[in-house]
DNA sequence: CCTTGACCTTCCCGTAACTGGAACCCCTAT
DNA sequence: ATAGGGGTTCCAGTTACGGGAAGGTCAAGG
């Protein structure tokens, strides 16, 4: 297979197969005019970069995770850790991002959104405290 | 005030307020032997970035919420919209991570996680669909 | 007066994971 | 011969900084 076929078939683009062949993720051969020719071998591994990158893991968890799955001596419980790592990342992660939504939730339903240049978000996001008589504003959230 | 103080009080890194004075987000003065002079509003729009970095919007929105804050004649509602767009962007976020997490998480708990080599999560990487005789296994989900 | 140490300066490189584009080669069909 | 649709390499840019080198500045102490 040239790049554009293994490329259609895997939903890589082309510019990304050859980025992983420089980064040694795979090795595909080279044929005499020096267009590169991919196994099915080579197919599967970008078929499986592919679904891990989608997933979440960087390119070195992907290279480990290719690692383990050449290695047919692994145990089970390497993959296992490497994957319950990534996924308290991403707990981490999705956290984060419900902390920014509360607070961002909060300013724009404080904002009126009109043509009056009078606005809570930027206030908020000034460090204002809410003026005397606001008695419920609390300073904005920020890590 | 000297950058090393302004980074104090704002908590951000020299390197940082460095590099927004560079992309043009601030302009502080100078004195005669070079160093960097930061006024009370520089230093509060340098808190005012922090927060909004910290509430994940980009540079260039910032940039935008930067000037939004100077003009005293802006619409909230040009605000708004901008914040809105950026929640909207985060739903968005969340909504794939908690897609990942839903596939990794399935992986994670069908793995024994032991000594042996045989392993679900390596399996569904690899794009398998599940063996004759597993009937409740469905191929992998991936965007 | 000199030195020391903390602070400041600029400049350049590196990060992650590609993407875009230029310049050029190869193969097939007309 | 040429046109097109592949392929190749290499270079630059992206985001938002962080690390580190080489060197100027300032205040305190001996």
């Amino acid at each position: 297979m040239n790049i554009g076929q293994v490329a259609e078939r895997t939903g890589l683009p082309p510019k990304t197969i050859r980025y992983y062949e420089e980064i040694g993720l795979i090795r595909p051969m080279r044929g005499d005019n020096g267009y590169r020719h991919f196994s099915e071998r080579d197919a599967h591994n970008l078929a499986f970069l592919g679904r891990a990158r989608s997933l979440g893991f960087t390119i070195e968890e992907c290279r480990v995770l290719l690692a383990l799955y050449a290695d047919k001596g692994r145990a089970s419980a390497d993959v296992k850790r490497l994957v319950q790592d990534h996924l308290a990342q991403i707990d981490a992660k999705i956290a984060e991002l419900h902390e920014m939504r509360a607070t961002l939730s909060d300013l724009v339903d404080a904002c009126a959104g009109d043509h009056r240049p009078d606005c809570p978000i930027l206030r908020g996001l000034a460090g204002e405290q809410g003026r005397a008589g606001d008695a419920d504003e609390s300073p904005m959230k920020v890590r």
